[in-house]
Formats: structure tokens, C-alpha cells, sequence
DNA sequence: ACGTGCGGGACGGCCCGTTGAT
DNA sequence: ATCAACGGGCCGTCCCGCACGT
């Protein structure tokens, strides 16, 4: 069972997730945070050290979450070439209704982190090795099990997948044309099962 | 010629570009700018009326720079095959090296503003237009001169194109491994040698 | 009891109100309400949103106190020209001695905003009504219990006696010759005693 | 004639009075007069040592522009009584029409300045003594030829006389409520006719 | 142990009145 | 006589301790 002191730990991470996602580190106020949570100025020291501890835990928990939710997904599938087109499936509309407002954490925290906050851009590039692993795990299967072409390049074609949906997301988020994306997640479509099937 | 007061606000923005690049809108402060440029803390507001107006200036410098980058390799292939290469030459090791600190203002931007700053992601959008556009003008023009199949979706491969790119910058630059997007750009190399090519 | 916190907010307001009184709004800067209270910058904002909060709580504040004064005198006498009379005396020598620094709050705020600071202006016109009508209700009940003539205009009575004073004070304090007020705060005695009585 | 610099420092005075007279010397910014006068920085400062030199300027500005229409309309009048009544005439709806925007720069002036600017409080309270001189020539020529009681006590009379004005443009400002001066500008004119007359 | 709320002080962007170089 | 530049000051927000109740 949670301590109070572990629930009040998580409401504050699960509201600030979204903040953080959203507005970046630098934008988001202790302010916005006491008043998403509804505590009080100083009940948020009691839980964590300071505005990068509770910046970290919401990364955590905002990936999380998408790799939980992603892995839902997964699993329902048997076979490799069903877990790609569901990950696809995901993704489908992602900027309108993204898991987490703000949309990826993963490209949010990247971009946001990469030049200036050390201890966010570490967990960043943490999240993203773990992405990338649980996608060359599916398609090393698919070549396994005589899915997939045996000669394909898994590391490539893991990365290929994953920067084609986050470019795919930026831009379609700074359009505001969902379709942008949900274009090149038909064209990742195809190229599952035209070119990675045997 | 230029004004005095025309080289002063060009010195800013050129001394500013790479800091709202690196470090994003909101913790980029005016400290920081100040010292840059050597300017004492009214010497801005002469050529500037605030904060936004430099970031809005200070990105579309970066993002000239980086579509003259890009021309000048451009113009020099006489064939749409020479120049998509030309392009992903560019961009090699380019998480090392970018044209501007930060890396692309195109992803830097988008991300940092889609959410929050109204006046930056339009112009962030209007850039990412451009950009495609001259993409699809190249690839439109494969396919008019016979160099490429004429069944291309010229849009979506253009969309692809860039996609990758951008998905490489960001995947490369959290991770601190620029072979990340250097093999992104080898594979897009293939597809456009075998798969858009007659 | 007093919350600390209203402790600190009654504490801001007794120190900011003679400041304000003294250098009008504009004038008075936050540095001066910090040094004066000896709070930091978060002690005020903690306790009040804005300058324009302390300044308007500050002028109810020295309004407040000049009325209490005077009530205070006026409570004393039994009859209206008695009444009439404490009031003169309480403003005998006013411009050396007032009874908050800086002189009469509802000239000074009057003056101060009647153009400009509307949220001030409002408060003040409330408080020239409050005043002006504690006048009438003297002279009234004076005409009632036959102390003063029946033919009397007494609102009119009421707002001579109030300009007389006013007009005194600020004529006093920029001519430094207290005796300016003295004088005319005489004649209104002889009015009181000659004009306004059976 | 007048030279160009005469003209200049002219025009910068006649359209900084009203500013000055309006928001008071504090909330009266170099800004606001530069744009009223259409003139770049340097040309205010190369006529003026500095804010403080134009507020004085404009404050005897103003203050002469009221003496004069005074005084034009008291010349018309041959007898000290007529000449008490075309000064009240002239404060008839003060607070709606005054002779400059902001109303009676002695008043505002010297609530403005009377603890803060000391260069200004001189210069209100000469205004003050010289308008006060002509008040009790005026009612002493009155007195002298036998239009006026020779009882009168000259000096308390002129005193009088304005602070009643000035105390009720206060009032009728403050509250916009221009009748609150009329009505004692009427009761002023039966205090002439009935008390001062013989 | 858990949370409250007052207070601290540095820094945020911006505007002030003014001066020098041209 | 113009205009670019100065530097200190403006109000307000920042993230964060600390002393206290509970």
C-alpha cells in the first residue's frame, strides 16, 4: 500500500507531467505546479528537492506512460508485422489526441533538454534507448521467425521507424496538420509490408 | 548601405540566433542577449521592442541561414538526384557541426513553441512550408525530367525526406551519437538510388 | 486574534500610507514600501498582488485614521456647533502637525489620481462622500434641535465648510505659512458662530 | 520675432503643460512629451537641461495662461464687484472646460510638489502669492471706493475667496461632479453681494 | 511525519532620464 | 541637431527555506 507521503509524491508528478510536457522546462512556474496540485507553497519541498527532481519524475512518468501505453498495444499482437502496424495505429492522430498533453515526451524533453539541462537530456537519451531497443526487439523477432527479410538491418530500420514518427509529429504539430503525420504513418505502413516482409 | 542602427540590429540577431536556438525561448533572457552582443541593458530596446520581437527576428535569420546553407550546396548539381544528395551530405555529422549553434532551428523551434508561443510557431510553421515546398520542387523536378518514377508521391516523399532528417537531428543529439543520424542519411542515400530513381 | 499574516499586511499598510500620502502614487516606488516595512519582495507580494492594492488599501488606511480622529473630537461635544467647532480645532495647525504625513489623504489622493489612476480616484470620491455627508448629518441635526437657523442650505453649508478647509490646507502647505489655514479656519468659526446660528 | 530655438522651446512648453498638469511631474514621462511634440530626443534636451527645467517652464506656462484669462476677463469689468463676479464666472463648469486640460495647475501643482519637488513648490507658491495679490487689490480698490465695507479684513477675504474655488474644483473633480463647484460658486456671489457690499 | 504559509532575495523583462558621437 | 547607446531603476515573478501546526 502507498504512504500519504507516496500519493501526494505521485499526484504531484502526474499533475506536473502534463505542465512540463507542455510548456518545457524553463516555461513551467513552481506557481503552475502548486496550482495544478492545489498544496500549498511549501508542501511540494516536502515531497521532492526542487523543480528538477519533480522534472525528472514527470519525464519518468510521462514515458511511461507511453511506453505503457504502447506496449498495451503491442502485446495484443502475435505476430512482428502486427506489433509494428499497431505502433503505427497509435500514432494515428497523435497530435490531436497525443497520450499526454503536449504530445511526445520524447521529442518534447529532447529538444528541450539537449544544449542545457544535463540531468533531463541523460534521461531523455535513457527513454529513447529504451524506445529503440523495444522496437529492434520486434523486428530482430520478425526476421527470427521468418517475418521479415533476414537481410535487413534491424538497428537501421528500428531508428528509421521511430525518427520517421517524430518527424512526423513536430511537424505536424507546428501546422497544426494532423495529416502530415498520419501521411508518413501510411507510407511506414506500406513499407512494412511491401519491403520488410519477405 | 547599411544605418548604423541597421548594424546594430543585425548584430543582434545574429549574436542572439544562437542562444534562442540553443537554449529556447523562455531561458533565453535578455542577460544573456545583453552580454552577447556587448550592448548596455536600454541599447536593445532602440532596435527592439522586446524579447519577442528578437526571437522572432532571431529565428528567421537562423532559418536563412540554414535554406542559403542548403541552396548554395543545391545549385551546384545540375540533376535532382545530385541535389537530395547534396542535402544529405549537408547534413552529416550535422549534430556535430550544425550551421548554426543548437542544431536545426526548424525542430528547435517548432518544439519549443508549438504549444506556447503563438508568434514563433507561426513563423516556425511558415519556415517548415517553405522548406518542404523547395523539397518537392526538386523531387517534382526528377520526376519531370525522367529521372525519377514518374508514379512518385511527390509530397510524401518530400514529407519523408524530411521527416527522417529531422527525427536523426534529434535522436543523434539526445544521445550524443551523431552516427545516429549519419546512418539515418546513408539509408535515405539507398532510397533515393533505389527507390526513386527509374 | 491576528493572523501573522494580517499582522504583515496591517504592518505594510501603516508604513506605505504616509509614503504614498507624502510622494503621491507614481512617485512611490516598491523599493521605498520594502525599506520602510523591511520585507523582501516576497514578503509584499505574499500579502498583496500589486502596488496598486497597497496603494489603495493605504489610502483607505489614512482616510480611516482621519476620520476616526476626528470622530473621535466630534464624539466629545454634545451639540452641533460644538461638533463644528472640534472640527476646526482638529485642523488647527494641520499642515505642521496632520494627522499622517504628508497632509489631508483625500486632497493628495484626489489630486493625485482624479486624472489618471481610476481604481484610486473611486476610492476617493467614496471617501469625499463619506466625509461631506458626516458634515451634513452635524449640520442637520443642528438645524433640527434649533441650534441652527432653518433656512440653512445644508448641503451646501456642508461642502463651503469642507472647500474652505481644503483649500486652506493646500494653500498653507505650498506657502509654508500654517497661519494661512489658522485664518481661515477663524472666519469659519465666526461663520459657525454668526451665520449658521439662531 | 521670435528665433527658431525660441519657437521650438515654445512649442515643446505648450504641449508638455498639459501632460504635466494632467498625469503630475512623476508620472510624466520624457516619452510622453517627445511624442506630443513630434521632436526627437535631442532636440528637447538641446533647448532644455532636463525634465525638471520643462516642468517648471510648463508649470509658468500654465499658470500665466490662467492669469491672463483671468485677467481678460476681469479688465472688462469696471467695478471690484463685477470683478469678483466675472472671476466666478470664469470657474462656472471648471472641471469640464478648464483653461488647460487637468484643471487649475495651482492646485495640482502644489499637491503634486508641495514634499517632493522643491523646485516646483517654489514656483506653485509664488503662483500662489501673486494670485492671492490680485485678489486683494481687487477687493481693496472695493473697499477704497466705497463699494465694500470698510470693515472687511482684505487679506482673509482673498483668502477665502480662493480656497473656496480651489477646494471645490477638488471635490466637483474628484467626483465628477461639476455641480458641486457651481454651487459654491453661487454661494460664493451672494457672499459678495450680500456680505461684502455696503 | 506531513503539510501549511510566511518570508527571502535574486532575477525576470522593460522603461527611465540622460549623454556622446557623428 | 540627430539618434544610437547608456546604466540604473521600475514592478513583478522566480525558486526556495523555515517555523509552525497537526
Amino acid at each position: 500500500m502507498l504512504t500519504k507521503a507516496a500519493k501526494t509524491k505521485q499526484h504531484i508528478i502526474e499533475m506536473a507531467a502534463p505542465i512540463f510536457n507542455t510548456k518545457g522546462y524553463a516555461a513551467t512556474s513552481m506557481a503552475d505546479i502548486l496550482q495544478a496540485t492545489g498544496l500549498a507553497k511549501g508542501g511540494i519541498y516536502g515531497s521532492f528537492a526542487g523543480k528538477d527532481e519533480i522534472a525528472v519524475h514527470a519525464f519518468e512518468y510521462a514515458f511511461e506512460s507511453l511506453v505503457n501505453a504502447l506496449r498495451s498495444k503491442i502485446k495484443q499482437q502475435p505476430t512482428a508485422t502486427g506489433k509494428l502496424l499497431a505502433i503505427l495505429k497509435f500514432y494515428h492522430n497523435y497530435t490531436i489526441k497525443p497520450h499526454i498533453e503536449g504530445g511526445c515526451p520524447l521529442l518534447n524533453t529532447s529538444v528541450d533538454a539537449d544544449d542545457n539541462i544535463p540531468f533531463l537530456k541523460q534521461r531523455a537519451a535513457a527513454a529513447l534507448q529504451l524506445m529503440l531497443g523495444s522496437l529492434r526487439n520486434i523486428i530482430k523477432k520478425g526476421v527470427e521467425n521468418g517475418e521479415f527479410k533476414k537481410t535487413l538491418d534491424v538497428k537501421k530500420e528500428a531508428a528509421f521507424f521511430f525518427a520517421v514518427i517524430e518527424g512526423g509529429i513536430m511537424m505536424a504539430k507546428v501546422s497544426d496538420q494532423p495529416a502530415r503525420l498520419n501521411s508518413l504513418l501510411t507510407g511506414l505502413k506500406q513499407h512494412v509490408v511491401n519491403n520488410l516482409k519477405k
